[in-house]
DNA sequence: TAAAAATCACCCTTTAGGGGGTATTTTTAA
DNA sequence: TTAAAAATACCCCCTAAAGGGTGATTTTTA
């Protein structure tokens, strides 16, 4: 599917020169028409269905609802919407949280117009732009640490372990007996400083082990 | 940290072709120098140390050790180096995989060169390039399942359950009665049809409820 | 103003997980 | 080639944390 260009455009922004500068920018150099715009998710909420956007410009400190949780509403009020994070804040959780509910990208707001017209089109063809400092914090999430005290075998069983595998799944899992997950496991207790499972699974979040 | 003109690129690809194209392309058309070429990391790991590349730009199928191997190596190797990493696979896994081993960037091979210098320059200043495409497999593996039969607190609850925290340690930070979260917990397995914690987290992973 | 969600309590049962050892085989790196 | 590290496997003991059943009140939301 190819971006049409009389593919429509809300943007929901409090603040007013940049809602109007956006909405000015695209009507007029991009092929894409802004068909609505709103200060806010409650004032968007009862009239966005009937503007039947196609992509939402989405502003992350809205007054009311949070533009994180305005996502999830806006996506069961129009679940093909494409929305794209606009925000001051790029800290891990805050972008984390915006694409886990279903944000298809996200932009600070120092973003030049030009790009977030390219970013129009990106999500329209299924891409999912975001702004080089943003990839780096998402690269970061999933980075594992380097520097992991546990063997190769170890990992693997931690690893399962933080899915909820227990010693029975795991020995089926890498063809071994019950007995040498146990061991296994004692070992990595150990060299974690921990004595359960769960506190392994803390550790293992915690210090990126997995 | 800006990017400098001389900043020193090592290519490890195995089709040569690819590989002298992209070296010829990078010295004659970018600031960036092509310090040396090679079509393994077998051959490469005895002597990239001494190139000294700022940015390694990693093949995922190569012959011998590959290139998803080859990244934790290289990074042991050349502690500070950016790894972009280049392959013809975009499944899901090897990409989270590539990524969670320490690489900077991920490029599918019909990249442009042009694309590929913008990407080194990302990483020499901090960015995390991808493809669109990677892009959005990376925001899809982040997506959490927007129909999750679960309410809000139920969804917590289940959260710091695979997390690895016991009831106690749950009941502290939500501040409410261990056998509050008992009763949750309880209506957590009833709708996701589980009868254990074990069960329960890898539903919850598998459905991404959290 | 119903319905859904969130809160709390008591009883009772069990198993998966944890601690302590010991020992052999395979792999890795020097 | 050789010593060290990693992976494999077994035995005994023990209990804390998890799970099941049932009932009830308060708060929130549509």
């Amino acid at each position: 599917m190819y971006s049409q260009p009389e593919s429509r455009i809300v943007i929901i922004e409090d603040d007013q020169t940049i809602r109007e500068g956006y909405a000015y920018l695209i009507n007029h150099t991009s092929p894409y028409q802004v068909v609505a715009t709103y200060p806010s998710f409650d004032a968007a909420k009862h009239k966005i269905a009937k503007d039947q956007p196609d992509v939402i410009i989405l502003d992350i400190q809205l007054p009311g609802t949070n533009g994180i949780d305005a996502l999830p509403l806006l996506k069961k009020l129009l679940p093909q919407v494409y929305i794209i994070m606009l925000t001051v804040y790029e800290t891990e959780k805050t972008i984390l949280d915006a694409l886990a509910n279903g944000a298809s990208g996200y932009f600070t707001k120092n973003t030049p117009t030009v790009k977030l017209i390219e970013a129009i089109k990106d999500v329209l063809n299924g891409g999912g732009p975001m702004s080089p400092d943003v990839a780096k914090t998402v690269i970061l999430s999933l980075q594992k640490n380097p520097d992991s005290p546990l063997t190769k075998r170890e990992t693997q069983i931690l690893e399962l372990i933080t899915i909820g595998k227990d010693r029975g799944q795991i020995a089926k899992e890498l063809f071994i007996e019950v007995e040498t997950v146990k061991t296994h496991t004692k070992n990595i207790y150990t060299k974690l400083n921990v004595n359960s499972k769960a506190e392994a699974i803390q550790v293992a979040k915690d210090k990126r082990l997995v």
